[in-house]
DNA sequence: ATTTGGGGTTCCCTGAAGGAACTCATGCTG
DNA sequence: CAGCATGAGTTCCTTCAGGGAACCCCAAAT
């Protein structure tokens, strides 16, 4: 389908797509932020074609956001995240807490965030990075920045 | 293709991305927050195939997502997001934030937001729905919730 | 009566996802 | 040492979704 590239557009969003916008980069991020490191536990977790799983992660490690590593004299290896990808994560628990809200049905949420400060189930609130208070679609103007096309 | 529908899976990121995971979908649904809510507006800006915009839209707004409203005597339809695609464009936020950190390049943001409440330029902090501290990936434990498989 | 313009459909073509089989290097077992 | 097992991919074929352009329909406006 040649798809079309993302990654050229003047928009954080965007950009952010050809990180990991294609279908199941997330779903693939998820499971090593949980401790599914390894190819085959990656392909049985999530039932994805292996070729598949390959490409994604090649592209993965390609962008910075996961690191191959052996763990074995053999060719063995595991994959973890690097910075950049934890960060990433940020952007998994909020569409939890959506997915959470909208879409969990009477079962409840699947999974719970124990919050290491406090020791509270809780879920992830955005705030304003410089005054603390809710930060919501509706609670900002948006605006050019310096990097904005001309 | 036969792409996976991962709707049906135990996880609220895997729901989420059946809801807003298609190619193109987090971008109109960015365009209609800022106001670019019609079908060619739309079309001519994303430079989207016309098939696969109709496609999208029809999904968004049978995900509840979007709303389509006729805002003429004659057949024109806008598009505005609902309480539901509100809450999604958060997700966005939290998307341009990491975009903007990892991806923006020495120009810098292309958008910035100003926040209602204190007036200044700021960016969405990830905090602690319960006590309010920062809650980053390695913040918390993940623990099974009610919704969890058996 | 014809043009214009918004909002889509229809069509064909290409390329990405699914799926299963195959490969390759290493280590373990008998 | 032969044979099997294992992790980590590759190869190949088929099917379906995305790109792109042309086409269509309806209701003003000229």
């Amino acid at each position: 389908m040649q798809r079309t590239r993302f990654g050229d557009m003047t928009c954080s969003i965007a950009r952010t797509l050809d990180v990991i916008g294609e279908p199941w980069s997330p779903l693939i991020l998820r499971d090593v932020w949980v401790g599914m490191t390894r190819f085959d536990q990656l392909q049985a977790d999530l039932g994805i074609s292996r070729k598949v799983l390959t490409e994604r992660l090649h592209h993965l490690v390609e962008q910075g956001v996961l690191e191959r590593r052996p763990y074995d004299a053999r060719p063995r290896f595991e994959y973890h995240l690097t910075d950049k990808g934890t960060e990433l994560v940020e952007m998994l628990m909020v569409m939890v807490r959506w997915g959470d809200r909208w879409l969990a049905g009477p079962a409840g949420p699947p999974v719970l965030y124990r919050h290491h400060a406090c020791g509270e189930i809780a879920s992830v609130d955005p705030r304003c990075s410089h005054c603390g208070e809710p930060m919501h679609a509706d609670d900002v103007d948006v605006l050019p920045g310096p990097g904005a096309a001309a």
